[in-house]
DNA sequence: ATAACTATTGAGAACTATTCTCAATTATAC
DNA sequence: GTATAATTGAGAATAGTTCTCAATAGTTAT
């Protein structure tokens, strides 16, 4: 049986509508597989996932839904540095589901964590009114994430310099080091 | 005239020869680029810069070596949603360039910024350490931005709700909405 | 220096996530 | 119901990045 959903529907229309936008099966389709289904989610996985429920849904539609769903705010879009973009369901800031990312660069295994959520967000908060004022942008959104080797990935682990977020060191030699 | 090198030439090529990998024009030409030529460069950016100094240089040469660049730690890579890698040196959280970036999701227009730099810092490191402790992860590195429209992009601003990221909402319709 | 070993290179083909095109469909307002 | 314009599915197209492979050239041992 499918999962409860996270999503208040009517709200959701509401914010569709409010565009000029309309409501469709797709879309419906794939609001739920966001909303049921966890998080992190590929366009390709919604994709499979919602097409189980509207079998002739298209990838582009998906695409573009999810495209729109994060203009408006609804869906937040972010990537791990996998050349695919996840998406999950978005929670403003204050609200409970609010998380942050800790991401495996070597799997690419995500774990959402809320500590120091309060503490970052608040300093988020400050930073950002800070150079609102200071360079005249108007700050829409950011992004915070850890990346590193989850315990699996850290077995085989190797050392890996600062700054890099690629995960270990790819031997692209061709020959045996012996 | 050329600027001058930001990077120690001799500490580049100790971390690179320690790992039975060579020192060759290539990456010499490569690692200047992104020392002299100030930030955020692209991929075909440090190719076109590079490629006057080191005439028959290969794009795919200048990705390769970007990307051992990254992995000994000794460049940062890091996206501003154009779907383009961006480069630049990377410097450690405790060297006194270190920045975070301020982004704008209109024009890509990139501003360093070093405002709460300190307690930023001192934040994520103790985030860092939790999380350590909590979820077993090797923690290499971080990733903190904001993104909001410059002042430029804001003019013709428009709405976009809380976590979008990708900029201003675009109109996919076809007719005119009068 | 010279030779041997193997990492690196350039060029272009290949790959892949995402976007675009367009005629057909369908949600919405009247 | 009808009209209107937003949306759709399918596949083609795009673009950044990676791969392949024979040729080249750092590096080390001699």
């Amino acid at each position: 049986m499918p999962k409860r959903k996270d999503h208040d529907p009517d709200c959701c229309c509401r914010k569709i509508r409010g565009q000029g936008r309309r409501i469709t099966p797709a879309r419906h389709a794939v609001l739920d597989v966001l909303s049921e289904r966890g998080e992190h989610l590929t366009a390709e996985e919604v994709f499979k996932a919602a097409s189980r429920r509207y079998p002739n849904l298209g990838l582009a539609t998906v695409y573009r839904t999810l495209e729109l769903m994060t203009d408006l705010g609804m869906v937040s879009k972010f990537d791990t540095g996998d050349d695919k973009a996840r998406y999950e369901f978005a929670e403003g800031p204050s609200a409970k589901g609010h998380h942050h990312h800790l991401v495996c660069t070597s799997c690419h295994k995500i774990v959402d964590y809320k500590d120091f959520i309060k503490e970052e967000t608040q300093l988020l908060r400050r930073t950002e009114q800070e150079l609102t004022k200071k360079y005249g942008f108007r700050i829409i959104g950011h992004v915070i994430q850890f990346c590193g080797l989850c315990p699996a990935c850290a077995g085989r682990g190797q050392k890996s310099g600062w700054g890099s977020r690629e995960g270990l060191l790819k031997d692209t030699r061709r020959g045996q080091s012996k």
